[in-house]
DNA sequence: TTGTAGGCGTTATCAA
DNA sequence: TTGATAACGCCTACAA
């Protein structure tokens, strides 16, 4: 069916434009029996409103945009639900994208929003390291009004509201549950050294053994890349008897530990406890249950998405939002 | 900063506002030391054009809408992906919705999406039982000329493009994969089994069992609800010696029993194999690692997109394409 | 209670 | 190569 706009009502109604406009829009200055006439009218008529002409008119944009690196992290997923439930109740849009942790597609998808189709952009960055291209082209957004939050992976040289995890009371706090679990010989697997994060965690990791009084030892910090082999690593380790604790950064890599232990006729927890520090999505279904670290992402997505409408609507100080939102650890049967 | 309009650049650079737009769109009717100018003063200007007034002007929609029951399903995850990686192909935006498996919540997206703000539709259905009323505000937006392709869970009562994956014969072949391992003592474990989806795979379990001249037996078809404990189910069920296998119909429950079988300490494959329907995040990870059933949810978000996209610019024919995507068996550890 | 008229910012046609 | 003008569809002072 054709589409049909205003003009076209006011012929078949023998109405003004301005009364069909402001019938459709249900103003109490035109009368009930006008206004339902002219409904019927645009009924029959297969009328909807023009989106753009409305926009350019009233001069508001209900849509955000949000970059994460990987929509098949579980994690990022729970922050984009926590986003839209968030968007949802104030009428806003989201608008998704992925980098795929490249910043160069990163940095192709912020130039892209340039277009003025959003109102404001969350990112979790593709590297938290900083890049010179990449802050220009965020500044370049924040110079035409489009506020920007930065959440989980953020970087500290670039200025805008902020929420993340506090990374280093979070692994400190972890370790702190093992060794009151008695364990002190606590190895830590990280395939997210060279991240801010994870260096975060490593710092700890490194003092939460201190206040514990034990000793540091190199060997138990193992720092490796996604396409290595760890499992001989892990299997080194227990077969000489130097650990009684595991904890890892992701999900992937503390299932396959966790399923690696048992395999080895090792048990969980008593001859060694697992730790996995990010939500999984099978913690809960596997046996023994996997203990981890909460990081609440439905929640730090609301508290992001609040922010910047809060933003947007100038309802914030002029200093930029800095927060650290807090962890809380899921006791289950692994520890 | 202010926000300047082609009006502000007129005069800044003293040339008319036709000459300064055609610069700024890199016309090449405008001479190269002009539009350079223009240029210039435009970025001195901070300009950025206006998103509603150039759409308004153009009357072209770059945005697709998707609705999927649950952005945490890592299925739906892929399958988002691959529509993202489409799309951002022909510069087309993606704006999400989730239904949180409520056809209340999901009505509710179908009419916000009459404002005309997306140019096409994709969605998995809520439930994939046909609701007159969800079908009547899908109508709704295909009168307006907005086409909707259904993926995955489709309604067969709603005429529209679709694609999905061939659930019969994806479970056919994955008890013929057990049969072929020497299993016939075969547990079909449902918490679908009242969805569409749900029913085709039952048919395709006794048809395969039947081809495999294996007796069905009703003991060994277990539809329940996700509330239900399922556990004991399972562990009378191999007591008494009565399964060498089970497929399972989704992640959560795959792993649960996978673990439970181990824990009983039966040995997997031997004792019994685990099959999972739907990929899971973990399949690959767990030890002894899972077969599935691929659903290859990438490819199909992409084909899905991809349909919509030729639908959008009138490339498809008058019939609407009713498509089943083929989906194949990743064999690992588990049987 | 209804109508007139102008403008939101951009683009496209046509004329200069 | 540049400029004047109208139009995209909607909304809203203001007038009637």
């Amino acid at each position: 069916m054709k589409k049909s706009t205003i003009k076209d009502i006011s012929k078949a109604s023998g109405f003004s434009n301005s009364t069909v406009s402001k019938a459709l829009n249900n103003n109490k200055e035109i009368s009930k029996r006008t206004r339902d006439k002219i409904k019927n009218i645009a009924n029959s008529l297969n009328y909807k409103p023009n989106f753009f002409a409305s926009r350019l008119r009233k001069n508001v944009v209900n849509n955000i945009g949000i970059i994460v690196p990987d929509i098949l992290n579980y994690y990022f997923a729970k922050v984009i639900k926590g986003v839209q439930l968030e968007l949802y109740k104030s009428g806003y849009n989201l608008t998704c994208f992925f980098s795929d942790e490249s910043p160069a597609i990163e940095k192709k998808i912020i130039k892209k929003l340039r277009d003025g189709s959003i109102a404001g952009l969350l990112i979790s960055l593709a590297k938290d390291i900083h890049d010179e291209n990449t802050a220009k082209n965020l500044k370049d957004l924040q110079s035409y009004d489009i506020p920007i939050v930065m959440f989980d992976r953020i970087s500290n040289e670039f200025d805008c509201d902020k929420v993340y995890m506090d990374n280093f009371k979070a692994t400190f706090d972890s370790i702190n549950h093992l060794c009151k679990r008695g364990k002190n010989k606590i190895a830590f697997l990280s395939p997210i050294h060279d991240t801010l994060i994870g260096k975060e965690r490593y710092n700890g990791y490194v003092e939460a053994l201190k206040s514990n009084k034990i000793n540091y030892k190199s060997e138990l910090y193992i720092p490796y890349n996604k396409e290595d082999d760890i499992e001989s690593e892990i299997i080194k380790l227990t077969s000489d008897n130097k650990i009684d604790a595991i904890i890892c950064m992701e999900p992937e890599n503390t299932v396959s530990t966790h399923s690696l232990i048992l395999n080895l006729g090792y048990k969980i927890p008593n001859d060694i406890a697992v730790l996995g520090f990010t939500d999984g999505p099978m913690y809960k279904f596997i046996k023994p249950s996997i203990t981890s670290v909460n990081q609440h992402g439905e929640y730090l997505g609301k508290y992001s998405a609040k922010i910047l409408l809060d933003r947007i609507n100038n309802k914030l100080g002029e200093n930029f939002i800095d927060e650290k939102v807090p962890t809380s650890l899921i006791i289950r049967d692994s520890t």
